[in-house]
RNA sequence: GCGCCUGUAGCUCAGGGGAUAGAGCGCGCGCCUCCGGAGCGCGAGGUCGCAGGUUCGAUUCCUGCCAGGCGCACCA
């Protein structure tokens, strides 16, 4: 089992009390290291004044090793103070675990399949492909960190009315003519004119080279025409009704919000709903525990229509999951309108990148919650790009580097010489945190408690850096020790969110 | 009209049934004989949209309302 020293604490603590409780960090340093408020829980069930039970707790929580005193404060809180025996303890296991702590062996490991961007090749990526990617890696490095095997892929439209449209504006400008009125246009259309064969392929090489520099890596790509050969079969298999000339799927019966379309009335070509179908069983097919898919909110109304497709299918609708982040707002210069490709704005993603760099990049899209639209002012994001908090934490990252470049061979050890002083104990109880940042960060598909959380600890090293030597103090040791742990937890952060951890800065 | 999301400090946002609601930026004041000052400390700044409800306790949960965003295609 990798290391948790809270959970254990907490384990430790229930078990004295007879009760599940959650330990928290409290506000103030007054009030402990650790407190719970369980005796408040308790109080009603058991019909006492939580106090008492507070009391009772406090008691018996105090005859573990790892406990120096408790007290019963407020309303009926248990503060918890510790020993230095706990933090020496914690930071060994930490120690041990290197680069595994926060990771975990999960009791029932998955395949997961992570679908993300997905955008159709007729065009360069956009600033929200980028949010959808940056949201889905980080949720896919999530799964792969609790010991989940996580595959990524892109589907793509290579076929339609969209692809012919974009084709014919290809052929037209090497023909020397103007691309028609509904097609694509722009300098990356002249772009492809000037290269030979079908610019589908060529512009998706466009698109996978963006989203390498993004530090996304696919393992594998789909196409809509290669999944719709298989439509003759699975149709039949659907609930469908016949509707003004048209094949519907009768959808709303099984969880969907309305019913789908699936083949056109006249020619009886199949929507982009059929194909939805036969990609569905391509992916549960394949034997993946889960199928997440990553879709703007704009898409939040097919979000009921995966899991009703696997309904009626036959398949578990809970292996299907849909993850929803909100639209990227870009603004400029603190002005409410929209910005525009044709004022030379930055909308792509490869600007953005080349604009705040790579790292910042993936730190913005990440950084809110997926339900949160980004508002981003693009002047102020280029501006500020070296006040962003991402150069904080990695500035901790090289900081610690160097200091461990400096300490050469010297030992490193959890063990101190001396009691602990109050920011060593903080870092470590920070640092501590990490296994359930990470555990609620998958359990919620929301990864921007982890840039919050790598603020805190880059701070709290910071803080002890300040206040203490670490090379040739009596505390040498020990505060190497604490050193490689806080790069370790650091450098983990970073990763989860895509962004590199710098040596030097 | 219906559905989803959002309303927390001047700005951009975390947080979330409990003890004095947090961060970054911006603003004000301090700190470099010292392992990296891309740093540290202190301060000003909030009726957590409004109104009810549940609860010992609500900014957090529920309902309604107000405001904003996004959907409601035989486009993808």
């Amino acid at each position: 089992m990798p290391a948790d020293p809270v959970t254990s604490l907490a384990s430790a603590v229930a078990a004295s009390a007879g009760a599940e409780l959650e330990l928290e960090r409290p506000g103030e340093a007054e009030h402990g290291d650790y407190a719970t408020n369980v005796a408040l829980r308790l109080a009603g069930a058991r019909r006492k004044p939580p106090r008492e039970i507070a009391a009772e707790i406090a008691e018996s929580a105090t005859a573990l090793d790892a406990v120096e005193r408790t007290e019963v404060a407020g309303p009926g809180f248990v503060n918890l103070f510790l020993r230095d025996e706990w933090f020496v303890a914690a930071l060994a296991e930490m120690l041990a675990d290197g680069e595994a702590f926060g990771g975990g062996v999960p009791g029932k490991p998955e395949r997961v399949q992570v679908e993300m961007v997905s955008a159709n090749p007729t065009g360069p990526l956009h600033v929200a492909h980028g949010r959808n990617g940056a949201h889905g890696d980080a949720v896919a490095r999530l799964f792969e960190l609790a010991g989940h095997e996580v595959e990524r892929e892109y589907y793509y439209n290579d076929s339609g009315g969209q692809m012919d449209r974009f084709r014919a504006s290809v052929e037209a400008v090497r023909r020397g003519e103007e691309p028609p009125e509904d097609g694509y246009r722009g300098a990356y259309i002249n772009d492809l004119a000037a290269l030979k064969g079908d610019p589908v392929p060529l512009m998706l090489t466009e698109i996978e080279a963006s989203l390498d520099r993004f530090r996304i890596r696919f393992d594998s790509f789909r196409r809509q025409s290669e999944l719709e050969l298989r439509l003759p079969e699975l149709l039949p298999r659907l609930d469908t009704f016949e509707q003004d000339g048209a094949l519907w799927a009768r959808s709303s019966a099984h969880g969907d919000d309305e019913d789908r379309v699936l083949l056109r009335s006249g020619d009886r070509t199949p929507t982009y709903r059929a194909a939805d179908v036969a990609y569905l069983v391509d992916k549960l097919d394949r034997g993946f525990d889960r199928a997440i898919y990553v879709l703007g909110a704009d898409h939040h109304g097919t979000r009921n229509w995966y899991a009703a497709v696997a309904r009626m299918l036959g398949y578990d609708p809970e292996r299907v999951e849909v993850l929803l982040y909100q639209m990227v707002n870009l603004t400029k210069g603190g002005e409410q309108t929209r910005l525009s490709r044709r004022r030379g704005d930055i909308v792509l993603l490869d600007e953005f990148m080349d604009e705040i760099g790579v790292d910042a990049a993936r730190w913005f899209l990440v950084n809110r919650g997926p339900d949160q639209t980004i508002e981003l002012d693009v002047e102020l994001a280029a501006e500020r790009t070296q006040k962003n908090p991402v150069y904080y934490v990695q500035y901790a990252h090289a900081r610690i580097a160097g200091i461990l470049r400096n300490a050469g061979a010297a030992a490193v050890s959890s063990e101190p010489n001396a009691p602990l002083v109050a920011e060593e104990r903080e870092l470590v109880k920070r640092l501590a945190e990490l296994p359930e940042v990470v555990r609620d960060a998958l359990e919620k598909r929301g990864p921007q408690g982890i840039p919050t959380y790598a603020i805190r600890v880059a701070d709290d090293f910071h803080r002890f850096y300040h206040e203490h030597r670490v090379l040739e103090s009596e505390q040498e040791a020990f505060r190497l020790g604490l050193c490689r742990a806080t790069r370790s937890v650091i450098a983990r952060c970073l990763d989860l969110v895509g962004v590199e951890a710098p040596e030097r800065m």
